[in-house]
DNA sequence: CGACTCCTTGACTTGTCTCAACCTAAGTGG
DNA sequence: CCACTTAGGTTGAGACAAGTCAAGGAGTCG
């Protein structure tokens, strides 16, 4: 797993774009998994870079995608909705992850940007020869893959055993995680949650009221503080009791990237 | 995906333990992607057979698993346990499945076998270096992992978005189709389901007396009939209208494995 | 035979949803 | 520049789906 603030670190400077995209994908400065032959080959692959505007559909539920993309910058949304109109979404793509690898012919989900995003492409076909000739990404991928897996399963347990606060406060204690959110001197740390009320609760199986409910409750017990969509966590240990994780940072177990604040605490 | 009947056929046979796992790994009676020294590397990889009773723990939450495994009999399930003692059960894992394969260090999930099962395993590091040596076998590692993970985000959305009857019945028809059951000329199917009403409880997160209530309506409106473990359907067309999921039907999209019911319907 | 697990049913409680009203901030167009 | 619209957020009251607690039944095992 990577943070945001790690991808970014990753894909910014001068190099072409394919060698950003390995970088990313292998979630490292130097490509130190891949020899020259293969950072060739990576490179003469015809990535295509596409700068896209936030609410934008990248592909639909149901459609045949053709191509394999890595996010570069942004943040998408993985999203299914059901025949009544009822929408969940799925996952919050950050990053460094794979949009459109799958095993099937259709896609039961549809992945929309949140914020505006870049996204490098590649035609499925294409994308399937590239990591059939290098192993160390094909795993790379796998590996990619599973972290959403896993993330995913984290989501069937919120959903299905925790309470509407429990959700809200893994839900920020999560978020502080993957955008790489560093906490101050103070000990309160605060990030960019750029999407609505509305996506919270659509994420978390819940209504908007009573999200915003739980949110007031958290603000009014002193757990964290909401000015527009800047999120300040004042008291992290109570969040993460209220979430009822505590056991994952005593545990050492990764929360998401393994880079942000529960590796250090 | 692979359905149960299907992967069962895959297995049988006099060919050797290595054979059959790439056999289904592969999804394939011939192994048709694999050349002969890659069938030859497959087969040099120390696997190791073991044959486990039912309602054993293959690997604890939190652990850090030394192997990567192929079921290649029976039924287990990956679950989640909260500090408070509340179970999720997040996949049950049908033969063909890999258990064991992730990207981070500990695993946020265990693994229990539910019916008496056959695994192949193979220590970490030397599953890596099988795969890094066949890239064919790495992207099918990718593309089952993605199959959980797709799976995983069906589940998300029932959990956050159906009501208990909703769940109870997508369950049963997505139960059909990954056994591969098959219906008869009366258009009734039956199958085995060898988990108990807790367990769907604690896979759908819902209470077992709610599961309970919830199975004997169906039944008394024609849709199931349950006779110990078998569970008979008598209407899958009101079974995915109560799951509110005809429109994959409708829209030729997988529900599971794609060789069961639903291609055919 | 008891002891156990699993299932079933009933009565009551509660967490969350739904509906409805209202507020605020940020456009938008005349 | 101001009225209008719209999207997002907030708060309250009532309804209902699902949970909890409790008790009993059916089957199985030693």
């Amino acid at each position: 797993m990577i943070s945001v603030r790690e991808a970014n670190s990753l894909v910014t400077g001068n190099d072409s774009l394919p060698v950003r995209v390995a970088r990313i994908l292998f979630r490292s400065r130097t490509i130190r998994n891949l020899g020259e032959s293969d950072q060739r080959l990576v490179a003469q692959a015809q990535w295509s870079c596409r700068a896209l505007d936030g609410d934008v559909t990248i592909f639909d539920q149901g459609e045949d995608c053709q191509n394999v993309s890595v996010l570069l910058s942004g943040w998408s949304l993985r999203q299914q909705t059901l025949p009544d109109g009822k929408r969940q979404i799925l996952d919050f793509v950050l990053p460094g992850s794979l949009l459109g690898f799958r095993s099937s012919e259709f896609c039961t989900y549809g992945i929309e940007t949140v914020t505006p995003c870049i996204i490098a492409s590649l035609p499925a076909r294409q994308f399937y020869a590239l990591i059939s000739r290098i192993p160390a990404l094909a795993i790379r991928v796998a590996e990619i893959v599973s972290e959403s897996e896993v993330r995913a399963y984290d989501y069937v347990t919120n959903l299905g055993r925790r309470s509407a606060r429990e959700r809200v406060a893994g839900f920020i204690a999560q978020m502080v995680d993957r955008t790489g959110t560093i906490a101050g001197a103070s000990g309160h740390c605060s990030f960019e949650l750029p999407i609505t009320q509305v996506a919270i609760a659509d994420a978390l199986g819940l209504s908007n009221e009573h999200v915003c409910r739980t949110l007031s409750k958290l603000t009014a017990d002193g757990r964290i503080r909401m000015q527009g969509h800047r999120v300040t966590v004042l008291d992290i240990k109570g969040l993460l009791s209220d979430a009822c994780m505590e056991f994952r940072v005593a545990r050492g177990l990764q929360m998401g990237s393994g880079d942000g604040l529960f590796v250090a605490a």
